[in-house]
DNA sequence: CAAACGATTGTTCACGAGTACAACAGAAGG
DNA sequence: CCTTCTGTTGTACTCGTGAACAATCGTTTG
């Protein structure tokens, strides 16, 4: 790997005459010759800046990190696309760090954070945001924006609009002319969970229509968890003749679930999901869906991150373009009279 | 953020006596007075070596780099989790490059592997290897392992057991009394795409079947392809009663395409599929798979890299724990007669 | 009691890039 | 002919860590 003292020794220079000619500053003024015969070396050479010893010199490692939950997970594909692309339009590139097996001690979250690594870092906490991680994150001092979560006193933040989108989807159910509907949300503690209940209660109390408290689950956005959310309905006396599910993830929990218990789906029972992935369109009967701008939300966050650190200015931004979009597909109809 | 110089300071010694007590070598020789003096200034000044300066000396970065086709895809998904898993045990951390969007101009591979931003780098190219990455990231000199595929002459390689994984689903189809049985495969130039195929015909040879060449498709692996593939097959006029799909993926496309033609699964035809992902479940009808140790062929790929590194040792190896195994699910029957 | 030794700690330099400052050349002006 | 300026290039130090080497101290031994 070719230094600058290579290239400078090839080119008959300085390091420093290297240096300023490659950075290509502005304010610079070297001869045409030398600048030419530096370039020359330095394509020769192949000459790369080694990436360490600028990060150690100007203390911006032009990477940052990104905390998931998991990455076994269509939503996330999609977030970290947007990530990816508005990353590598910045010239930054992305660290992952996954949260998925915690339990053990985990280290990776504080030395991702602490050792200078990343020059800031995007934080999708799931359901299980622990306390210690969220303090380790927010007291690191550096750049974060959180996602789908305002981070109370601490960065920046981008949502999307849940409980539009929660509204959208149960409107639908209450067109098609349901009544009893269910609701199988996000652990309660999570703030996105209570912003898309929100919007559920919101469009039932629009539609004048009762929210019977048994009807409302609250287990988590994995696909057992919408099993037990069924089941849980399904045991009721009268269970709900349509559900939403406020994550698409759940959501097929829920078909299987219903497959398992009997329930024909769309004619016992409607089901509406919160996001639009490639899966809902496999899954049968394929999934009626609000589709919220998962890859625009990648990339607002990560372009809000680039803003945080070379401005500090750190703002709550709500991504609502392009707006929830209802998809219907074939797990929705009217109720069986 | 702390230098090792303000722990100096602050314990009253020499910087070279905090490194020495911090790293914490077997060798080193430190009064246990000073010992704890140094600790404890490091713990209340929350010390953290900086990752840039200890990389710039040691020319270590603890990083690698991982490079794959997409990322919006179940089985990268599992092959990355067991990446990181692995990564993380060994103290290392894992920087994603998604060659998804190619065609512009695409400058990270280079950026990634000339830098000096990671030790070693995990390729996964996918149906479409260009010649010039392959060549940037062999000719950097860094360690390099190629996930499924042998690269010729560079570094080392994990792969699976495609053939036996093919013929196991092939002689499931055989057993079930399938004749006709159709391929639809990933394109001719992938070498697993190869192995693969070869595994059908081996199967369909041993059983003494012949293949006719319509019934060989190789589109590739994406679910259009696999869409693509079932179009040609149904064109014929005497269609195969039973298709192996190389790939999961495709095996959705191919699902969907077969409900848009009016082709009952599995009643009209049997599929089965390369990969069993948790799609496969959700999908309708489920479908039977060959399950391949994607997360095992993750972590091994990241260990043999760790040993490149350490070592300079490269081998080939094929991952064959646990062995390939059939998941029998509800898209496969016997032939309507 | 002095030399020698071992244990402990400090000084210095290197890693590669970047930059303030110094140094030097040549040209213009007095 | 010398000063001054400008344009160009080199020198030297910085970033934080790590390690070879040097220095210091107290102790043991001849």
């Amino acid at each position: 790997m070719a230094t600058l003292s290579d290239v400078a020794t090839r080119a008959g220079v300085s390091v420093s005459a290297v240096s300023r000619v490659l950075s290509d500053k502005p304010g610079v003024r070297v001869s045409e010759a030398t600048r030419q015969r530096i370039h020359e070396a330095a394509r020769e050479l192949n000459y790369r800046p080694n990436f360490t010893a600028r990060a150690l010199k100007s203390s911006r490692t032009h990477a940052v990190g990104l905390v998931v939950p998991g990455v076994t997970n269509a939503i996330f594909a999609e977030l970290m696309r947007g990530v990816e692309e508005e990353a590598s339009s910045k010239d930054y590139m992305v660290l992952i760090a996954s949260t998925e097996r915690l339990p053990e001690g985990e280290e990776s979250i504080p030395r991702l954070m602490g050792e200078g690594r990343v020059d800031g870092v995007l934080v999708q906490f799931g359901d299980h945001l622990s306390g210690d991680d969220l303090r380790t994150v927010t007291d690191s001092g550096l750049p974060v924006i959180s996602i789908n979560t305002i981070n109370p006193g601490s960065g920046g933040s981008v949502r999307l609009e849940d409980e539009a989108g929660m509204r959208l989807a149960t409107e639908h159910l209450i067109e098609l002319g349901h009544t009893r509907i269910g609701y199988a949300g996000g652990v309660p503690t999570s703030e996105s969970g209570q912003r898309r209940l929100a919007g559920f209660l919101e469009a039932m109390a629009n539609a004048k229509l009762t929210v019977e408290p048994e009807l409302v689950t609250t287990f988590g956005y994995y696909p057992k968890q919408g099993a037990q959310a069924l089941d849980a309905m399904a045991e009721l006396s009268t269970p709900p003749t349509a559900v939403v599910v406020a994550n698409i993830n759940a959501a097929h929990g829920v078909l299987s679930e219903a497959r398992r218990l009997g329930i024909r789906v769309p004619e016992d029972m409607s089901i509406v999901a919160m996001h639009d992935t490639w899966t809902a369109e496999i899954a049968w009967p394929p999934l009626t869906c609000v589709r919220l701008p998962l890859y625009e939300l990648g990339r607002a966050a990560m372009a809000s991150l680039w803003e945080n650190i070379n401005s500090g200015t750190a703002e709550d931004r709500i991504i609502a373009d392009p707006a929830p979009q209802l998809v219907v597909r074939e797990s929705t109809a009217p109720p069986a009279r």
